[in-house]
DNA sequence: CTCAATGCAAATCATTTGCACACCC
DNA sequence: GGGTGTGCAAATGATTTGCATTGAG
């Protein structure tokens, strides 16, 4: 179980790899579509990916703002909407309006618990839920593309709550 | 697994009866929060339990407005809100805008599968899923207040598709 | 009677769209 | 150069809000 730390392995050169590698993804994605390299699409890319966290259009946006980067939100959409399509991104709309965004190429197949409490995210993975998506996939003939499940969940404040983890 | 019928006891007596629960339901809640029992709440509420689908509130508003009900929309949110608080309705975001809800008083504890082909939506409900959220309560020291899963799927065009169940 | 609920319309907020311009190919 | 992608602003569409009016308690 992880919170909030995606790129487990510590180092900065193994940040710098992992960037490598998704922008070549990128290029990979708009070459077989005939989409144009855009310093643009590079720089969301690679901007998404220094985030760990989940994140929104107005966080990027500000994000870009703050530093000389000029990006519009429309082309913000646009872009997010093209990584979605090239599996760099993940979305989510936890209930809210507002969509939430992560990045998704080096952390696939993960789930949520949603605290509650402080709105604090943290990520999990289990099995169990492949196994159900592997059994319902052949008791009906169909193909599960993807998945999301949201535990919400507060702290328990009965028990003596050891600092969890 | 049900398909879009909630109410499997057949026949008109037991819709009754669950509508009659419901209300009472609601007169509890109401009650209980010094709420004032309008015609409208009950109006929607008992409109709610008739759907036996997911429906928008765009729905339900056409719904009124066919009937000689003037119910405002607004109104329609702040219902919905309240019952969702009650625990009578359930609310779905789906990846999309625009939320979807459904009533939940007799129908606890479902998940759904979304027909990507023709965003058909399936209930199925898995024993699996408790574990893991048992499992996840124990091991964090959390209590889950609740848990959304989607399975997002397409019919199986490679093998010979029986037509599902 | 009083105050919470309703109805209506205007406001808001996320997202989408249209169009002129820029720049990748 | 040509056409796609971008930027901006206006449009859209779901939801929320403000306020006058209504009606439940």
């Amino acid at each position: 179980m992880t919170r909030h730390s995606n790129h487990s392995n510590p180092g900065f050169k193994a940040f710098e790899q992992e960037l490598e590698v998704v922008k070549n993804k990128l290029t990979e994605f708009l070459e077989e579509h005939n989409q144009r390299k855009t310093p643009e699409r590079y720089a969301i890319l690679e901007e998404i990916y220094k985030i760990d966290e989940h994140f929104d259009i107005d966080f990027l946006y500000k994000l870009f703002k703050q530093r000389q980067f000029q990006v519009s939100k429309a082309t913000i959409y646009n872009t997010l909407e093209l990584l979605l399509e090239a599996g760099l991104v993940r979305k989510h709309q936890f209930g809210k309006i507002q969509a939430f965004y992560e990045k998704s190429f080096f952390n696939k197949n993960h789930d949520h618990i949603i605290m509650l409490d402080d709105f604090q995210i943290i990520e999990f993975c289990d099995p169990r839920i492949e196994q159900i998506k592997n059994d319902f996939e052949t008791a009906m003939d169909i193909e599960i593309e993807s998945h999301t499940l949201y535990f919400y969940a507060r702290k328990n404040k009965s028990k003596k709550s050891s600092k969890n983890k």
